[in-house]
DNA sequence: GGAATAGTGTCTGTTAGACACTATCTC
DNA sequence: GAGATAGTGTCTAACAGACACTATTCC
């Protein structure tokens, strides 16, 4: 039997129905502190429970192309946002994970510099950013399992690819940089020695001949700033302090 | 309306078929070089050509189980192998990519000490292993691009975890690890400067106190022999010699 | 004996991290 | 002026990589 053939005989409908969604860990840093995007879902299961933006994915939709629709959705960023960041995480397939069928969902981890608050989406869901540290300790389905592998693969992608430029501005300092670092580590990392770290690592950063406009807030001189080189791999990479408990 | 309510009255036929599969990347190493196990395809779409050993997902079956599942069809390992590492890669999800319907593949990479030669799987296909230099140029679907990836992954996951340790068998000599190193990255490694840096590292390698019965074939003292030790992550880790240059 | 290999010693340049210090700015 | 911050200098211990060397074993 030839293909043609085949695919004319082919019951896509005669196998047991399972869906595919796109669920998004999406990341930023408010108020510097990092926060993940949750929305109250508006209908069953688990209505009324915190969890991920998502949703199914397109008969012809690509899954990043669903990922960056389900984002835009709900926070109402503009699907080609300049500095978004958007990676696979991984795909979640526990049988018994979604009470209405057999559901696998590929999650998805976005990073993005200081967003706009989130516009209910057009499913009337409620969203909003949530400090990580002061989130649900359950969320809906696997959700919480999801939002703790995000967290993980941010803190380890930070010590060896330059994402710590996707959570800030265009043009920044090197302070502004650290405050990343710091943040998502959770760790407060030495001023001076991160400074020169940073410039030392070929393509992290380059100059952009300006400085601030004005000092520190409690004083300090104008900070230079820079914006992101084209670096996709950092050599030597930063690596946290704590790495070396975390080995066994 | 509760979620019992809801669920009574929910159709999952109500939506577009959507299939998921699990496709296997397994490497091991043979006669000093990497190899890959391909499956030629017995039906179509695609008959007769070389693709990843991999099937659909049972509907009760977890992700993870599903691929040790079909890697054990293929090659006649027992699931349970002692020394199997077992890992997601991926999914790969193009809308296009298998003509039958919407298939989502969960990429699995595993990783083991050279195995005996597979055996026609129970739906009598013919396997394989391959080395990677020697691969057909053009396999099914979409399965270049997720070998591509899977290797990618070996390469970069040699350097900052003790996976080599899962090409060896039980009890190794520093030599055949170093073998193991130089043939994922292709590289030749100074054999004095890996030998002090594999001790060197916490938990990388344990000492079993006893040599190999002989030298080497062509001459050379009895190596020690280690096992693996219990670190998950080396530190410091063992970077490839050619990183500066992936850099950008 | 000749050749190959296991394992160690030593040296050099680079890096991480600690500490100190100066210059600049806000309040 | 007080206090905070940006950025640099310097020192030490660790590390990577190059090279050399010894000891052991096979052929």
């Amino acid at each position: 039997m030839n293909d043609a053939d085949f695919l004319a005989s082919y019951d896509p409908h005669a196998y047991p129905p399972v869906a595919v969604t796109v669920d998004i860990v999406a990341f930023t840093i408010r108020n510097g502190a990092l926060n993940v995007l949750l929305v109250r879902r508006a209908c069953p299961p688990s209505e009324g429970m915190w969890a991920l933006p998502g949703g199914f994915v397109g008969q012809w939709e690509d899954l990043p192309t669903a990922a960056a629709r389900e984002l835009a959705e709900e926070t109402g960023v503009a699907t080609a946002h300049r500095r978004l960041h958007l990676e696979q995480l991984g795909t979640y397939g526990t049988p018994d994970r979604d009470p209405r069928m057999r559901v696998f969902s590929v999650a998805y981890v976005a990073f993005a510099p200081d967003l706009p608050d989130p516009v209910s989406g057009s499913d009337a869901r409620e969203a909003a950013w949530v400090p990580m540290d002061e989130r649900p300790a359950e969320l809906a389905f696997d959700h919480s399992t999801i939002v703790a592998d995000g967290l993980e693969r941010a803190r380890s992608k930070l010590e060896y690819t330059p994402l710590a430029t996707k959570f800030v501005g265009e043009e920044f300092t090197i302070a502004e940089l650290r405050a990343v670092y710091e943040t998502v580590w959770g760790e407060s990392l030495h001023a001076g020695n991160f400074h020169r770290k940073v410039l030392s690592v070929p393509g992290f950063v380059e100059s952009t001949n300006t400085t601030t406009e004005r000092g520190g807030a409690r004083g300090g001189p104008r900070a230079k700033l820079y914006r992101a080189g084209d670096a996709r791999l950092l050599h030597p990479a930063l690596l946290m302090p704590s790495r070396e408990e975390t080995v066994r």
